[in-house]
DNA sequence: CTCCTTGGTAAGTGCCACTATCCAAGCACC
DNA sequence: GGTGCTTGGATAGTGGCACTTACCAAGGAG
């Protein structure tokens, strides 16, 4: 197909798939003649995947062009690569003061993965930048003056464990190793904000579960 | 104190306090005369609710505005003031078009409220823009040729469901009205970077226990 | 009285995801 | 074989947003 016929079935405009052309999000079409090239499924797919992480996923372009190039890293093993590709995904900037709160926090969460047993967390997770904003989020709610029981954050760990497990599962059903790939980083980028979503509308009706509409 | 000071124990420069007091996200301070304003302990906990938000929970400004208009608005009861709070909070953008993909994850969305009995949902949570989010990631998944089991959906709310009681049992503990809507903006705020963050080491982590580091 | 600081205002900056405009080279139809 | 529309590609511009800089008049301190 061409251009245009990738854009319409896309539904990204033809403007916009040149800029990610540009931006080496997609990947150039078989060049025809001077004015032709053709693309075929896969860029559609990839191209869905790339609007899928910046519109639902909210990942900056160049944060895109970074995941993608792990996704197709075929060198890297499976953990490797998955982390590679979740690593790139952004989250909370780096605090740029080191206080108290974040060094308690830094304790804190110390302690929960010890609690949970996360042993490969000690070699890998510490430097991983989840670990980090993890911190930085138990840093803000310290310094809030939030002061909440460390089991809380015990159980919330538990029931994430049990949502990556989830995910994992439904990454095996998928044979070749590059749908897992891709598969494990959309679960990380589609799955989130699904259970961000679940999680408020649960907020909701439990909310109205327990005090009604007073 | 005044804004020197404010400044300095909120770690938030000068120039960007007075952009926030323009935007009417804080309060003005008690005007000594005409070169000097008061700020109180109030000022600094409303700045670092509002760094927050914006930092850690990347809501945008005027969005900030609107979720304290909430929040401050005493004649609202607490399940409403609580979701006109977390309705205020942004997600997933509206879709440009209406295809069947959307219409099909809507009725799927759908099932799974009568699956859970979230019977409030139906009156209530259809028109919340977390349904809505929720609608538009199922359906990205969906065009992206994904075909999970519908009971997968089911597990990730039951768990967030879990994670809900959670934050309400959290938001409980706080014995003022006031504070309790502010623990439960915080909740959703700063707990889904925090949930966030879990899921995805727990990711790493059971990738980890699963494949090693092949 | 002089100089520094304060709070307040208006205009500017940097980033980022696009988007509008051009352009030369086909291709399609007469 | 011409003519006009379409194509891919490049460059520059746009709009939104979260600040930031520059400036100002009015205090207050020494």
């Amino acid at each position: 197909m061409r251009l245009a016929e990738l854009s319409e079935r896309s539904g990204v405009s033809i403007a916009t798939i040149k800029y990610y052309l540009r931006e080496g999000l997609l990947a150039p079409g078989r060049q025809v003649n001077a004015t032709t090239a053709e693309y075929d499924e896969d860029h559609l797919r990839r191209l869905r995947l790339v609007r899928a992480m910046i519109q639902v996923g909210r990942v900056p372009v160049a944060t895109v062009r970074e995941v993608l190039g792990h996704v197709d890293d075929d060198s890297l093993g499976r953990t490797i690569r998955l982390g590679a590709a979740l690593w790139a995904l952004p989250q909370v900037p780096e605090p740029d003061t080191e206080d108290e709160y974040l060094q308690a926090a830094r304790r804190e969460v110390d302690r929960l993965l010890e609690t949970l047993g996360w042993s490969n967390a000690r070699a890998l997770i510490t430097i991983s930048p989840a670990y980090r904003s993890l911190v930085v989020a138990v840093a803000t709610f310290r310094r809030l003056g939030y002061d909440w029981d460390a089991g809380l954050l015990v159980s919330y760990a538990r029931l994430m464990h049990q949502a990556a497990a989830l995910d994992l599962d439904f990454v095996e059903t998928h044979p070749s190793e590059a749908e897992k790939v891709e598969a494990a980083v959309l679960g990380a980028i589609l799955v989130e904000p699904m259970l961000q979503s679940l999680h408020r509308l649960a907020q909701e009706e439990e909310s109205a579960r327990r005090y009604g509409f007073e």
